[in-house]
DNA sequence: GCATACGCAACTAATAAAGTTACATTTAGC
DNA sequence: GCTAAATGTAACTTTATTAGTTGCGTATGC
């Protein structure tokens, strides 16, 4: 696949999880539906469950629901969830010490800081129920 | 290296140049200088020359040097000259036929395409020449 | 002619992500 | 209690991308 298909799998399954917010999806279901793997489900949605976006349930009955209203999850909520900001520059990138490479990376890092926030901010206008209908 | 080591490369590179924009530099001294290699340091500034911003001679005392002032070329010249951008969303994904994925991808798309103009937008009003201080 | 540069193709190495397998644990229902 | 069905997780394999390397052809200044 390729890259940020988490994010991808995330959005389609909440989207979907919208339209009947009470009914528990299992991570076969799931997986079946996405055309991936059970593992991957559950490794992706547990990040959303640990952001407080799902929960999940083990055993017979079990599987995956929202934990709140699909009009209270934003896509920005989702995206943030997964923490993989598109907009590289984390602090992975150890703070140049010689002048031409700090000033550089100030002015990177100001930017694209900038337009993560806007990113961030524009995801958030948009409910994941507003995908769907409804 | 991480990835984006090209736009890190390249803007490293015209930096430089920028400080003395007369000064012919190969590509032995510009790989040496960035920890890297001399065809690694062809490839990214290959692309540079393609979009006109580097010129390249081969030869003796060949090497490379800015195409124009580098107070007419800005970060957003190097960042587009690169063609990778940041946003994902290019034409690689194939446009869904299911409404609830075509919603998602509409919405998603309609978004980053507008965070990408931003971004270039922002990168567009930093010549290289401002890096290093005229 | 020779040293020095780029251009390019082909290969290898390193890395990250997805996918897979296996198994422990939990829970509902009988 | 036993069984079936679900998650949780670790370990491994596969795949894709990128950087790095080697080798050689070509151009050019001295
Ligand atoms: S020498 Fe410091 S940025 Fe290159
Ligand atoms: S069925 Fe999942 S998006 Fe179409």
């Amino acid at each position: 696949m390729k890259r940020n298909s988490r994010l991808s799998l995330a959005l389609h399954t909440l989207s979907h999880m919208a339209e009947e917010p009470n009914r528990v999806r299992t991570s076969a279901d799931i997986a079946d539906h996405a055309g991936t793997n059970p593992v991957v489900v559950r490794r992706v949605l547990g990040r959303l469950r640990e952001a407080g976006l799902l929960t999940s349930e083990k055993g017979h009955a079990g599987g995956w629901r929202l934990a709140r209203s699909p009009q209270q999850i934003t896509l920005a909520d989702v995206y943030l969830a997964l923490n993989e900001r598109m907009i590289a520059t984390g602090p992975d990138y150890e703070v140049p010490s010689c002048s031409v490479e700090h000033a550089l990376f100030r002015r990177v890092t100001t930017v694209l800081t900038e337009v993560e926030a806007s990113l961030v901010q524009k995801l958030s206008e948009t409910p994941i129920s507003a995908i769907s209908g409804t």
